[in-house]
DNA sequence: ATCACATCTGAGGGGAATCTGAGCATCACG
DNA sequence: CGTGATGCTCAGATTCCCCTCAGATGTGAT
């Protein structure tokens, strides 16, 4: 498995590698937000997990934490001296998967590594693997290149929009919980109110000029009808 | 989300049940590993994550993880006293997604709770086995899509009309008390009087136009005909 | 810095789902 | 057969859920 490493000390970043690829982790080392999260961008999910020091050089560890979260779903464990409370709650609400204290017992870290990644490793290949692209009559979803068309016109959509359609996608006939949807799509958890499933909703039913594609089951959430079989 | 709660300890208990109440999740409270056991294997996944604490009366709470590890892939968080490193490089290797140390920050707890709970995929149901449907003589239930066909035609039910159909469906033939019905459909124990239940079964026989199917028995309460065998 | 675009929020409204209450039907039992 | 208890039906009343819209906020690119 693929391990990104983002850590501004070469020492510690040495000596962790060297653990870690002992324990059959392939280490890709980051020295700052900026490399970590270009290392991130071109591959998308390729990454299994990233171990995330919290005490880097040019920006705010938390913010780095955000923006990967927004960019992919790959797993965030975040390292750092920081042991307070308000800081470990802050850290998970902002995506993150663990919250590891320095210092750390290597074996733990491991062990956290191993739970973290053990949730989302089937993940990975099934999607990036056979089929890649889901046809669901008219429509055809293209996982890897996040491209969507309709009855073969392309059809622009957002980051969000594409999110939800696929999850959607995933099981066409099954109805998602609106907590579900918003917990996958929206990788932080928050307490909102607001309306914003919705207005993505109505986004992609128009933006795809099919509303009847994603039925709203009352009460419940979403789901995508079937394609005539 | 529901969250099933192993604590032997019932003032603990209450005192967590609430504040996870009062964030959304519904709680259910097993005192002991043999309860935990028996609630989850009737529901499949139901839960969204188990809290488990190790001090329990009648088995190991290491092997009470396992156990639910074998059975379900519901996440668990081991909650306990025992700090040392060597105690939490068991837990997590044995299948726990989190471990967390008395005295924890309720903060912190629920902060994890949705990290681990975020990070889920919602699988099948692969305990209820073959694509989850009941099948009942001519009525054919899919409890992950929510829809319900009758001799092939498929009928539309409201959310508390499929949820109370589901309800009974799972044991055909076994009485539901009322209050027992009630507290499964209408999540929230109330003090109701109204005929609410009574509208619903009839709407629910009116609908699979199947009177019979569904038997009321006299004081106390209802039931599914079972198919003929 | 500026701009375009994506995303989020809140108010308002409509409509379906649900609840309620009164009267009616049915059952168990003497 | 009479009586009370229990369940059923029906039609409003009400609540809850979702949609739309318009603007605020955030984000990334130039």
């Amino acid at each position: 498995m693929r391990l990104l490493l983002v850590e501004d000390d070469n020492h510690v970043a040495a000596a962790l590698s060297a653990v870690l690829a002992r324990h059959g982790f392939q280490v890709t080392h980051a020295r700052s937000g900026e490399e970590a999260l270009q290392a991130l961008v071109p591959e998308g999910d390729g990454f299994g997990v990233v171990l995330l020091d919290l005490g880097l050089p040019d920006q705010d560890g938390y913010e780095v934490c955000g923006k990967i979260r927004k960019r992919t779903s790959t797993p965030v464990i975040m390292v750092t001296a920081r042991a307070d409370v308000r800081s470990r709650i802050h850290g998970l609400n902002l995506g993150a998967d663990d919250y590891v204290v320095k210092p750390y017992d290597t074996g733990e870290l491991l062990a956290r590594i191993h739970a973290v990644s053990r949730r989302t490793v089937p993940e990975d290949h099934p999607a990036e693997g056979s089929g890649a692209a889901l046809l669901l009559g008219p429509v055809r979803i293209e996982l890897p290149t996040r491209q969507v068309s309709v009855a073969g016109a392309v059809v622009q959509l957002t980051r969000k929009e594409f999110d939800l359609l696929a999850l959607l996608a995933q099981r066409p006939g099954v109805v998602f919980r609106r907590e579900q949807i918003i917990s996958e799509v929206w990788r932080t958890s928050w307490e909102g109110t607001g309306r914003t499933l919705e207005v993505h909703v109505a986004s992609l039913r128009a933006k795809l000029r099919l509303p009847a594609l994603i039925e709203t089951v009352r009460g419940v959430g979403y789901r995508l009808v079937a394609p005539a079989a």
